[in-house]
RNA sequence: GGGCGCAUAGCUCAGUUGGUUAGAGCACCUCCCUUACAAGGAGGGGGUCGGGGGUUCGAGUCCCUCUGCGCCCACCA
């Protein structure tokens, strides 16, 4: 029948001969993430076709993944979510524009680095063109090496990394287009961070500011708001006695008394009666005997501690809100590596006690301190443990201290009423799917307290395109910096020279010199967008793809990425950067906590994607509705990979018996009209769904149909369509099948691309993936009653749960079958009976008996052979 | 403490604007090795829709309230 079957009969894996036809004898599902992968590889079958307008587009803004990091289940399953929606449109006739980004610059990346190959960055050495890293990394002892070195170390690794990740999302199929493919710490990235910073700062959206910041001992560098992390943090209450003039004592209560010598006011509420009488006096601090201020403000809660806390610079946030407010001394302790200087600060009184915490880590200074404390009578009773909250690093394992430090930041409406209006507007404006995650977005804006913060002391990253003059003294002018021109982007100021200087006046007084810091990771991936779409680059892409169309993401970062790539297309562009922000959801694990790599419960992607397949995960996948979290769950992945080899099978089966059915065959049986009728508004449903980016519907709803197609429809029809051509009941039959399968192929491609890819390409030529999705007017039907079906379904429910109750096969014979119900269902049955009494092995004319109530069946069954 | 979400069968979830006996898949039980499929097929059991109030002729669905869970934010005295 087919001259293309035998082929396949000859391996038991068939060959991947992707295009060359044939209905293989026993297909299997193993093997087809290579085959398909491959071909589209070859086929470029998802490359970005520019069409002539705008409209012809659906642009997507691919979250950059991390490299350095390690994808999990969750990633798997929400990039699948955008490549669901990426396919339909692609079906739809859109030209997807679906790039990849690796964000492989910033800290992630650095720590991997040192990790991997046991070293850390010396910026201080020259650079070694002969390095090779230690063949035997000791993570412990890490080798320092040149910032220019270990710069190449991470592009070296990240490009490990990065080939990894592609092969994951090609095995898993996303439909991305890999021509457009960017990378965060390319020359091309820097080149539009750079510029995009140089834009911000001539607009007075960037500055810099010496000001109190956070600061992470470990990386030694500043932090952002957004990459704060409260953890809980163990720690004890001291009790400690402040002297009064008059010889009486104020208590306070501490968990940091190594800030002590920091200390340059004790705070009350204003309401405060216990306090008042002291507010405007002083007091002198225990041990260093330093004389500070009782002051009132409100921010202070009398039913925390002592109800009087002591401020120090800075010991927490409250401390630089009141450092702020009360315009106090800025008496700094703690340096940047987390240590006391070593120095003994000016404004102490008494000098000799401070030699015991010089140079001391805070935790060794506080166990000193309370020897201090202790030996002078100032400790009030012994420490009580207690537990909080501390601000951490995201990153880091020591809590973040607060130092002032000169940074860079851009505005975010944290100190701006106006701009944080305008931001917010911009998130109303954005379409959210669900809609409830722009309380989020609201939610993170409206508590700012400081503007964005985005230069980190570290190496790989985008540098800032700004030197400083030097004056006669050597020290930087920061208020006048030399900013590169935008021609001649990217730069590096640490190794390039401004405009109108050289190179042998770097560092020297008169000179210059380079800003040492690099923009943190955020501040070049908040410019995805414009990385994708070519801004100043391609203005043929960008007017064809921004703003883009659709940006999808998990719901942990609407805080960091999502508002921070509003805020540069607000200040670049005046618009949002895409009109619709679809959210995912996470997969937790089966207890719904979220998954992580400190608890353990983290399900690495390969070893599913390896174990049920691509397509079940998808399947699995495309369950999740937008923005809902949900359970790992391998058992459900199973049932995914059911559905692909159901795929598989009927397919073969159809195909085995309509492939050359010739077009101008049309359905005309009641029964299959009524099917392809059902079908019509599967399509429809499927369609609205995915219109309203519901994947989830679209899935089932089709899903619902293929399984009592499969299970009702190709069993009633089975015998019909194994009849002669020529023959109006079987053309019929094999016509309607035809069709079907045609039209389930394309329902079922956004979710499982490889199983329907690999059934197209048996007896269709092309991608079903650039095939239109299916519409309803592409199905004729008429007349066609989906009623019809439904009872034929009441109707083989009957036969077939008489045989199930006596137990008996399900080819039994039946000798005699009753049909009694409403005359109208018995009438559409009437139309289906030799279907009927086929698939029932009914070997009598059925017996019609009008009556109200349910359709029931009584059938009589031949008795067993003795 | 603030915000958001969730609570329906043992498990994962659907239940459109309130409308007859509340659905699906998995799991479970029984049967059938049926010519596309035994990693299958057929049939079946199983729910006082988190608790309590209220609106209504009628509530899983609307309102109030309580409880539990999750996520985000705040919380270093």
């Amino acid at each position: 029948m087919h001259p293309m079957t035998e082929q396949a009969q000859n391996t038991a894996v068939p060959a991947p001969t992707p295009g060359a036809g044939g209905v293989p004898e026993r297909p299997v599902l193993e093997g087809l993430e290579a085959k398909w992968s491959q071909a589209w590889r070859e086929q470029d079958t998802y490359a970005f076709v520019r069409p002539a307008s705008r409209e012809q587009v659906f642009s997507i803004d691919t979250p950059p993944p991390t490299v350095s990091g390690s994808l999990h289940v969750g990633h798997v399953f929400s990039y699948t979510h955008t490549d669901l929606v990426a396919r339909y449109q692609r079906m739809r006739g859109k030209h997807v524009f679906y790039p990849m980004g690796w964000d492989d610059n910033g800290l992630p990346t650095e720590r991997r680095v040192q990790n991997f190959y046991g070293v850390r960055c010396d910026p201080s050495l020259p650079y070694d063109p002969d390095f090779t890293p230690p063949a035997n990394p000791d993570p412990k002892r890490q080798l320092p090496v040149s910032r220019r070195n270990f710069v190449s170390l991470c592009h070296e690794l990240t490009a490990v990394d990065e080939q990894a990740f592609e092969n994951l999302w090609r095995t898993l199929g996303l439909s991305v287009d890999w021509g457009a493919l960017y990378a965060t710490i390319s020359d091309e990235s820097q080149t539009v961070a750079q510029r995009a910073f140089l834009r911000n700062l001539a607009r007075g959206e960037a500055y810099l500011s010496e000001a109190p910041t956070l600061w992470d001992i470990t990386f030694q560098t500043a932090v952002a708001q957004a990459e704060l992390e409260a953890r809980d943090y163990p720690g004890h209450y001291h009790r400690v006695a402040f002297h009064r003039p008059d010889g009486d004592t104020v208590h306070i209560e501490t968990t940091r008394p190594e800030l002590i010598p920091a200390v340059v006011a004790l705070i009350a509420h204003p309401d405060d009666e216990r306090y008042q009488p002291l507010f405007g006096t002083t007091v002198t601090s225990p041990v260093f005997g330093v004389e500070i201020p009782v002051l009132a403000h409100p921010a202070a809660e009398p039913d925390k501690g002592a109800g009087i806390a002591m401020c120090c610079t800075f010991g927490d946030l409250t401390d630089v809100q009141w450092w702020r407010e009360l315009r106090l001394p800025t008496r700094t302790v703690i340096g940047r590596d987390g240590r006391l200087h070593a120095d003994t600060p000016e404004w102490l009184v008494n000098t000799e006690p401070y030699a015991e915490l010089a140079g001391k880590t805070a935790f060794g200074a506080r166990e000193a301190m309370v020897a201090l404390l202790r030996a002078s009578g100032d400790l009030d009773g012994e420490p009580t443990p207690t537990q909080r909250m501390a601000n951490f690093y995201e990153k880091g394992d020591k809590p973040l201290e607060i130092v002032s430090t000169r940074q860079w930041y851009i505005r975010n409406g944290g100190r701006d009423e106006d701009l944080k209006q305008a931001l917010l507007a911009r998130g109303e404006e954005l379409v959210w799917v669900p809609d409830h995650m722009r309380h989020r977005y609201a939610n993170w804006v409206n508590g700012l307290n400081g503007d964005w913060l985005i230069s980190r002391q570290r190496f790989f990253g985008v540098p800032f395109p700004v030197w400083y003059p030097l004056d006669a003294e050597g020290e930087p002018d920061y208020a006048n910096p030399i900013l590169a021109s935008e021609d001649a982007l990217p730069v590096d100021p640490s190794s390039q020279c401004p405009p109108g200087y050289t190179d042998d006046q770097r560092g020297v007084p008169g000179g210059f010199t380079g800003d040492p810091d690099v923009m943190d990771t955020w501040a070049t991936s908040s410019l995805s967008p414009q990385l994708a779409c070519g801004w100043e680059r391609d203005p043929e892409l960008w007017a064809l793809t921004f703003p883009m169309d659709m940006a999808p993401q998990a719901h942990d970062i609407i805080r960091t990425w999502l508002f921070s790539r509003v805020v540069r297309s607000h200040f670049e562009h005046g618009t949002l950067p895409w009109r619709l922000a679809a959210i995912s959801g996470f997969v937790v694990d089966p207890d719904r906590k979220k998954m992580s790599k400190s608890k353990g419960n983290v399900v690495v992607p390969t070893d599913i994607l390896d174990r049920f397949g691509s397509d079940a995960v998808r399947w699995r996948a495309a369950m999740a509705r937008p923005g809902m979290d949900s359970p790992f769950d391998e058992t459900q992945m199973k049932v995914g990979r059911r559905l692909a080899m159901k795929i598989l099978n009927a397919s073969k089966f159809i195909l085995g018996i309509a492939a050359d059915t010739p077009a101008r065959y049309l359905a005309t049986e009641p029964v299959d009209l009524a099917m392809l009728a059902s079908l019509k508004t599967v399509v429809e449903q499927a369609t609205a769904a995915f219109e309203a980016y519901d994947y989830s519907s679209a899935l089932e709803v089709a899903e619902k149909f293929f399984w009592q197609f499969c299970d009702d429809y190709l069993e009633l029809v089975k015998e019909r369509a194994y009849g002669d051509e020529d023959v109006a009941g079987s053309d019929s039959a094999r016509a309607a099948l035809r069709d079907a399968l045609d039209v389930l192929l394309r329902l079922f491609a956004p979710f499982l691309p490889f199983v329907t890819e690999e059934v197209w390409s048996w007896w269709r030529s092309g991608s079903v993936h650039r095939a239109s999705w299916p519409v309803a007017s592409e199905i004729s039907a008429e007349d066609g009653d989906p009623a019809l079906l439904e009872d034929v379904a009441a109707a083989l429910v009957g036969i077939r749960g008489a045989k199930s109750q006596a137990k008996v096969s399900m080819k039994t014979e039946a000798t005699r079958a009753v049909f009694a119900g409403p005359e109208p269902v018995l009438n559409r049955l009437f139309a289906a009976e030799d279907d009927l009494r086929a698939v029932g092995r009914i070997t009598s004319p059925i017996e019609w008996l009008p009556e109200a109530g349910p359709l029931d069946v009584t059938i009589e069954l031949k008795p067993a052979e003795a």
